[in-house]
RNA sequence: CGCGGGGUGGAGCAGCCUGGUAGCUCGUCAGGCUCAUAACCUGAAGGUCGUAGGUUCAAAUCCUACCCCCGCAA
């Protein structure tokens, strides 16, 4: 089949190199956001995408604005029966939508349609799920709310964070995608409705997401760092003039304490232990503001956090 | 030229503003105490203070350039 590929992110890597080496298949152009500044220097970065599809020779195109005329007359002139979107960023307008005789279909990292939206990963973990995976989704014009084609589920491990799901699933997509090409080539592909009224929403991770309230079980805060690991990442207060703020990267649920939520219980090797709502939080990796993610004994030779320290706000 | 923090014995930090003996916690080594110990006591080794220039009687500290690390932002 002719496919286009509309992507940007990182997850969408292995799908469209997976695609580009099938011989059932052809790559006929590679869409993806135009180059945009970021990294320390702000500078022009190409995406993920972009980059692998010139490794492999595709044509990229990178309209500012996909639903413009001329964006959408370049796509068409492409004339792909089929159309595949991973992570790419924009919305598509019916036109495009209506373009590929094939149709548009959507890799999604999750079990549709729970976490519809832009963080699904992120919101499988923080919601405390134990299982989440790849859904295969005929796009429509809502946010998510297409036919289900395929879904291939994984489980979420209990000291899995975003970023290890995140390559899990990335890897995991290509054999569902192809899967799923089979099944449309064969006239068997299926359109299973999603259950709209159980539906839950995964809005884009802003940094303050990343906050800890210590006054949260250990284990919805041990949920929430694995979520927002790596990124935007959890931190809390440290308390001082001014404050600073400690970044954590890694911890553990611990046995129940008491204590008021926030209080630092103890310090040693092991980890620094903070009371939570109910039970306490093993802090075993830490960053502060630009220094370098430390495990816990390496943090506590140069900083002290004497018990009774109350962390947050 | 997007904004900001940092580079000081093996590890993590203080000292810098207000130039003048290299400091703290931990680790390492030796000895001591102890039934014993990751505990405690005593002592020792280990640093051209990121690099290169500049100012000065004198630079970790002030000035300039560069390298590297990190956070924000995406």
């Amino acid at each position: 089949m002719r496919i286009v590929f509309l992507g940007t992110g990182e997850i969408g890597v292995p799908s469209l190199r997976d695609l580009a080496a099938s011989a059932a298949h052809e790559v006929c152009a590679v869409f993806t956001q135009p180059d945009r500044p970021a990294g320390r220097e702000m500078k022009l970065r190409p995406s993920p995408i972009k980059i692998v599809a010139q490794q492999l020779g595709l044509p990229v195109c990178q309209p500012e604005k996909i639903r413009r005329p001329d964006a959408l007359a370049e796509l068409a002139a492409v004339r792909p029966q089929l159309i595949v979107v991973v992570a790419y960023g924009q919305i598509l307008p019916k036109a495009l939508l209506d373009l590929p005789p094939g149709g548009c279909l959507n890799i999604h990292a999750s079990l549709l349609p729970h976490h519809r939206g832009a963080s699904p990963i992120n919101a499988a973990i923080l919601a405390g799920d134990h299982e989440t995976g790849i859904t295969i989704m005929w796009m429509d014009e809502g946010l998510d709310t297409g036919d289900i084609l395929l879904t291939e589920p994984t489980p979420i491990g209990p000291h899995e964070t975003a970023g290890s799901l995140h390559d899990r699933l990335a890897q995991l997509a290509p054999a569902v995608l192809h899967r799923a090409l089979a099944l449309i080539e064969t006239g068997s592909a299926p359109r299973q409705k999603q259950d709209h009224a159980s539906a839950t929403y995964a809005p884009k991770l802003s940094r303050q997401d990343g906050e800890i309230n210590w006054h949260q079980s250990a284990g919805e805060i041990d949920c929430r760092i694995r979520a927002m690991t790596p990124w935007p990442g959890a931190f809390t207060h440290l308390p001082g003039h001014p404050p600073e703020l400690l970044k954590i990267h890694r911890a553990l649920v611990a046995q129940p304490y008491t204590g008021g939520a926030g209080t630092v219980l103890g310090a040693s090797a092991e980890g620094i232990l903070v009371a939570a709502e109910t039970e306490a939080l093993l802090l075993q990796e830490v960053q502060v503001a630009g220094g370098k993610r430390l495990r816990a004994a390496d943090f506590l030779r140069g900083h002290s956090l004497p018990m009774g320290m109350r962390l947050g706000k």
